[in-house]
RNA sequence: GGGUGUAUAGCUCAGUGGUAGAGCGUUUCGUUCACAUCGAAAAGGUCUCUGGUUCGAAUCCAGAUACACCCACCA
């Protein structure tokens, strides 16, 4: 052991290494740890294989791989099993931009091409995105790695969408959706940001067909009359009664159309009258369902206007709203305007504005109660939320959640691109009995392309053009992966212990993976959600491309070593709020990383002559090693509490502060003078041991790294760190 | 309109019903002795404000102020 270790702890020449060795020994899977203990487990939320990893992702292998090797050093069966999300949507959206980089479209290729592009695209990202994983010391068992397209997962998807289909909790209906006019595909609510934006109400006179006086309506949306089917007022509002039945003429088209009343109508709002657009309104699409009138959808999937504008033929929606008001303007219908605050839908990903769309599409009736028991899906959740089969840290999340839950709408899972999972779902083209007409056609069918049509027989099927939401796959993700490996894997591992993931996704997936978990297998699919917060930089800016603010995980790694990374990205940050990452911080656990190995190396250089045997010990020595003891049970009582940052803290704190500043200086005299060295010594390797291992599984590296060079001096139980015994 | 948070040192944040904490930064001093990616020391806070509970409140409660975020179909 007379080994020379530089002065100086590199991390570029051991982590490679270091990883190799975890890799080699077979500890990252359940099946190869002679464990007997309980089963614990994590699914990693899969990156989207569309992009290298970013730092948010730096912090969820920080703090998945801290719980995996806390657990597995406890001797705990653990599981942590990783993937990548083809990310619909997202993904082709990163991947025409690098197609108009090109000068190409989505639209040089046919579908299958295209999806070709794509699949080949994914397949090398995440081919990095597993080396990026390596590289942050991931500790996960990549013998199970799983991708939301592999043909089991899919098969599992498929078999979802069947049960609810057949238990009724799937349908397809025309309905207004939120529709991005740039992306060409419509969204569920959740992909809409609210924006707020000063307009312009505008108030217009329409004639009455029996009289001269008109009656004068407020709009936002101007270019929007000749979707109108009706005007409408409030039955209570006396200034309008007389009106009511009568006819008016729209402003633009002299269109006749009725005056109706609704109670949705409010009398205080503009001038009380509300002109009912129902193919690009919610609200006026309720009303007019309500009052059967007729739907004049007057925009196309283009974002122009259709024939059926008139004037407006061929516009997008800024142009046709001037040229409707120039029209008004001349007519004299513009009676005046004012300036009017309100919030706008916009697309989350490139801000276009958000039609409402009719269309027909998919959607998941949340709220329809389903089954012997007549609960919706919705219900399933909350009431396991009720009853705390899920714990949420923090626990003011709880409540943020069941709002959402009890104020859920019927999701449309529908998308118009062409990057996903397909709809399994033909239409009969011949409809030719009154039963498949009655079906309207609709064959769900999971396992193949059916020949003919079960109802009437004909042969000519089309299958659904569009793809499922990414977050009905991936909303799946727990039980998915679990079935889809070893047969007992499910069986083990489900509900797996604890999803860790941010804030931001709690609606778009974790209630959506409780709400479908709880379907599918009767059980919740983790007993905890622990929700981290975002990565902002010192200016508490969130982190983007555009801004120029990104700190790429691997560059770090590359300067500071992963350790470094992992404990900046741990310390300080408490769950569900945002933490702050600046390069200073990084370095300063840089530092640290250093003062083990220095630590370390100072004693592995006192070591040499002594033997293993336990010396009689000093009464100071009993006192050193009986706080330690008392340290020991805290560590372990924060890591039991999800409190890490605090357990990071108190470690670093101790090992440099109390083992390295006094422990280490004090027994250093006392080996130089010869008095109780080999007590001296037997209290700074039992210290140093039982923090390497306490250490480990925030800074995986260094400490094993430090261990190998200790490991004659281990039993052969314990030659490797990352499988050896929790203190 | 509804909801959820936050306010503690120059900065980023912990924290517990019992004497205000850490990291970074700042200032001073110190290198033959594991480490200058170091050590020793110092400065720096009415714990946002106002009430209440309490022997005791930065901590629990109520209100105020400021900020942040989320949700929502008032045209």
């Amino acid at each position: 052991m007379t080994r020379k270790l530089p002065k100086v702890y590199e991390p570029q020449k051991f982590e490679k290494k270091i990883y190799r060795i975890w890799e080699k020994s077979g500890g990252f899977s359940p099946d190869q740890l002679k464990s007997k203990g309980r089963p614990f487990s994590l699914i990693m939320p899969p990156p989207n294989a569309n992009d290298p990893l970013h730092l948010g992702h730096a912090v969820f292998v920080s703090l998945e791989d801290l719980m995996i090797r806390y657990h597995r050093l406890k001797g705990e069966k653990t599981l942590w099993l990783p993937g990548t999300d083809h990310a619909g949507f997202e993904t082709q959206v990163v991947f025409e931009k690098k197609l108009a980089q090109e000068g190409k479209s989505r639209f040089s290729f046919s579908r299958e091409e295209f999806y070709r592009l794509v699949w080949d695209y994914t397949q090398k990202n995440r081919k990095i995105v597993r080396e990026q994983l390596k590289t942050l010391g991931a500790s996960c068992d990549w013998s199970r790695e799983k991708f939301t397209l592999d043909p089991e997962i899919v098969k599992i998807v498929y078999e979802t969408f069947e049960r609810l289909w057949q238990d009724g909790l799937i349908y397809r209906g025309q309905r207004l959706v939120n529709y991005c006019p740039k992306h060409q595909t419509a969204f569920s609510d959740l992909e809409v940001k609210y924006e707020q934006e000063t307009a312009k109400l505008y108030y217009l006179r329409y004639d009455l067909k029996d009289d001269s006086e008109g009656i004068i309506v407020a709009t936002t949306r101007p270019e929007t009359i000749p979707g109108d089917v009706a005007l409408a007022v409030n039955p209570h509002d006396q200034r309008y009664l007389a009106l009511v039945g009568k006819i008016a003429k729209d402003p633009l088209l002299g269109r006749e159309i009725p005056i109706i009343s609704d109670k949705r109508v409010k009398i205080d709002f503009g001038t009380g009258v509300l002109k009912i657009t129902p193919a690009h309104d919610q609200t006026d699409f309720e009303i007019g369902l309500e009052h059967y009138l007729p739907i004049r959808a007057t925009l196309a999937k283009d974002g122009r206007f259709n024939e059926l504008a008139g004037p407006l033929f061929g516009l997008k929606v800024p142009e046709a709203r001037e040229k409707a008001l120039a029209i008004l303007k001349e007519k004299g219908a513009l009676i005046k305007e004012e300036e009017y605050l309100h919030e706008v839908g916009h697309c989350y990903k490139c801000g276009s504005l958000i039609e409402p769309m009719l269309m027909d599409q998919w959607f998941v009736a949340t709220n329809k109660p389903f089954g012997s028991q007549q609960k919706s899906l919705a219900n399933l959740a909350l009431e396991a939320l009720k009853k705390q089969e899920i714990k949420i840290i923090p626990s003011n999340y709880q409540k943020v959640l069941e709002h959402w839950l009890n104020n859920l709408k019927d999701w449309n899972i529908s998308r118009q691109i062409s990057w996903g999972i397909r709809i399994p779902v033909w239409y009969c083209q011949d409809q030719a009995t009154e039963v498949c007409r009655q079906k309207q056609g609709i064959i769900v069918s999971v396992s193949r392309k059916p020949t003919k049509c079960p109802y009437c027989g004909g042969k000519h099927l089309e299958q659904d053009p569009d793809v499922l939401d990414t977050w009905f796959s991936s909303g799946q993700w727990p039980y998915a992966t679990l079935m889809a490996n070893q047969p007992q894997d499910f069986k083990t591992f489900y509900p797996t212990s604890v999803m860790e993931t941010g804030w931001d996704i709690l609606f778009f997936w974790v209630a959506r993976m409780i709400m479908l978990g709880l379907y599918r297998t009767g059980k919740v699919p983790f007993r905890v959600v622990y929700l981290h917060g975002l990565v902002r930089d010192k200016d508490r800016q969130k982190m983007s491309k555009s801004k120029g603010n990104v700190i790429d995980p691997l560059a770090v790694v590359q300067t500071y070593g992963a350790d470094a990374l992992r404990l900046a990205l741990i310390i300080g940050n408490t769950p569900g709020r945002d933490l702050v990452i600046s390069e200073e911080k990084i370095k300063g656990y840089r530092n640290f990383t250093n003062k083990i190995w220095n630590a370390s190396r100072f004693i592995l250089m006192n070591l040499e002559e002594t033997s293993s045997k336990k010396p009689k010990l000093t009464r100071r020595d009993q006192k050193i090693l009986k706080d330690f003891g008392k340290f020991k049970k805290k560590i372990t009582a924060y890591l039991d509490n999800y409190r890490f940052s605090l357990a990071g803290e108190a470690l670093y704190h101790y090992f440099w502060h109390t083992f390295a500043d006094k422990i280490i200086e004090e027994m250093k005299i006392r080996i130089r003078e010869n008095d109780h060295q080999e007590a001296a010594l037997y209290v700074l390797e039992t210290i140093l041991n039982d923090c390497l291992k306490m250490l480990h599984p925030f800074m995986p590296f260094v400490t094993e790294t430090i261990w190998q060079q200790l490991k004659e001096r281990h039993s052969s139980k314990e030659q490797i760190l990352m499988t050896s015994q929790w203190p």
